[in-house]
RNA sequence: CGGAGCGUAGCGCAGCCCGGUAGCGCAUCAGUCUGGGGGACUGGGGGUCGCGGGUUCAAAUCCCGCCGCUCCGACCA
């Protein structure tokens, strides 16, 4: 992509309404823009970020044996007085009323509409067990949202519900979940530590938040410190095997580890000078909560012997757009973001220092071809702006990778490229450059 | 939902107290010079001062109401 017909509109300020980093770099760098309190546009480079992350999130849901599928944004407040939220959710729930006066609404989440669904078409045990999952928009009526795309009234998030014939099999689809969570933030470079949680309006008795440790995390979290050095992004394991998928589990929670809600003074003092106590940012939440949506909603199947199994249910949430802005939090300095290459807008920045000079436009030319032959996504800068203005650019929008072409370069056959993370720069020959960068 | 603050050009702000018809920096447009970390100069364009009402010869400025946004607290993926 050619920056000079990109739609990238930068901010050279900070807009007064931004108060965190991340809400911040988001508006500078070009990704959002708020559209009221809470809800945002995707612009197109904060938009390619969000479908890399969503994508990492598929590829997880799918490896863990869960299927997508998707369900609509409005759902029937019928549905949602028969598991008898109607009235909890509150003031929280958007409502809606349509031309025939039926009574609709925004929902805040799919428990009600994925058990409609299953228990319509799901009859046997022999169908069981099934995790089903979608990505998308959702919308809670936050009475004070803040923090940019981080507690947005609108968001984007993977939800998924498993269903299984008891609570053996209902264990076994959360603790795939608690894996499928850890490789999803590993991937993102993010260390997300399971923590016991409240199980909120949502209910149930099983229940683990994953916090990402940030200064400007929403809640107050306590954590062993030994937990701190628990490798969490390296887990693998055959999500068949149930033994060996709850030595994982068990393994990634022997330490303490509590947010706010859950923790416990007692068991906190026991720590001693062990205990760290931190702000954290939650990315993901799994409940296992039995019967809470089922026997209400009636889904329910045959047995082996004609009998009537009441499912078993549990539902895992990932905030997709708010991982974004978790990402920038736990990953930037004071010129910008700096994107983890995997869920990188680009990978590589291409700066031609001088557009308009025809070495350096046949140099750069050149070798941005070359890098899209090879599979990079490439962000080439070849406005007429100071070699400056290009710099500060670069480094806010935060490519994993800078490449740069200059006048002094191209005399010399040498290209510099520069790794985003940590300032180090190397010149380089072309050609070994674009190995290095196509590699 | 309690408490506070702010709405003036795309962004950041001044002007308001003490009424006289709008200004600065950045961005933007044209041109010239520049050219390895948001460069310089010259010349442009862009604002029903959030909305509605009132006071006044005259309102960005004073008064009333509304709306929006932000911050602190209680609540949440």
């Amino acid at each position: 992509m050619r920056l000079s017909q990109y739609f990238l509109p930068t901010l050279r300020e900070n807009p007064s309404e931004a108060q965190i980093v991340s809400h911040r770099l988001m508006l500078r760098a070009g990704m959002v823009r708020q559209s009221s309190a809470g809800i945002y546009s995707w612009l197109p480079l904060g938009h390619r970020v969000l479908k890399k992350v969503e994508q990492i999130v598929r590829e997880e849901q799918d490896r863990a044996g869960a299927q997508e599928l998707l369900m609509p944004t409005i759902q029937p407040a019928e549905l949602w007085r028969e598991s008898g939220r109607y009235d909890d959710y509150g003031k929280e729930m958007l409502r809606i009323t349509d031309r025939h006066e039926r009574e609709m609404l925004y929902g805040p989440t799919n428990e009600e509409l994925i058990t409609e669904i299953v228990r319509a078409s799901i009859k046997s045990y022999r169908d069981l067990p099934k995790n089903l999952y979608h990505i998308q928009w959702k919308f809670r009526d936050e009475v004070r949202p803040r923090f940019g795309v981080m507690r947005g009234r609108e968001f984007l998030m993977k939800d998924n519900y498993s269903f299984d014939l008891d609570a053996k099999g209902a264990r076994h689809s959360y603790n795939k979940m608690f894996i499928a969570y850890l490789r999803t933030f590993a991937r993102m470079g993010l260390k997300a530590i399971p923590m016991r949680a409240d199980t909120g309006p949502i209910g149930g008795d099983l229940s683990h938040e994953f916090q990402i440790l940030a200064e400007t995390g929403e809640s107050a979290v306590f954590v062993d410190k030994a937990f701190l050095d628990v490798d969490l992004l390296n887990v693998n394991v055959d999500y068949d095997d149930q033994a060996a998928v709850q030595r994982v589990v068990d393994d990634c929670t022997r330490f303490y580890a509590a947010t706010d809600e859950k923790h416990d003074a007692a068991q906190g003092a026991k720590l001693g000078d062990r205990l760290v106590t931190a702000r954290g940012i939650e990315v993901g939440h799994i409940f296992y909560f039995g019967t809470k949506y089922s026997a209400p909603l009636k889904a329910t199947v045959a047995g082996a012997n004609g009998e009537t199994i009441t499912l078993e249910m549990g539902s895992y949430g990932i905030g997709v757009s708010r991982l974004v802005g978790a990402i920038i939090e736990a990953s930037h300095d004071a010129n910008g973001i700096i994107w983890p290459d995997s869920v990188a807008p680009f990978d590589i920045g291409l700066v031609n220092l001088r557009s308009g000079d025809a070495e350096c436009d046949a140099a750069a030319g050149e070798l941005y071809a070359k890098l899209q032959k090879a599979g990079k996504a490439v962000l080439y800068d070849d406005r007429g702006e100071s070699a400056g203005a290009k710099f500060a650019t670069m480094d806010l929008i935060g490519l994993p990778w800078q490449a740069v072409i200059g006048p002094r370069g191209v005399a010399a056959g040498k290209v510099e490229i520069k790794r985003r993370a940590t300032g180090e720069k190397l010149e380089l020959p072309t050609d070994e450059a674009l190995a290095r960068l196509a590699g």
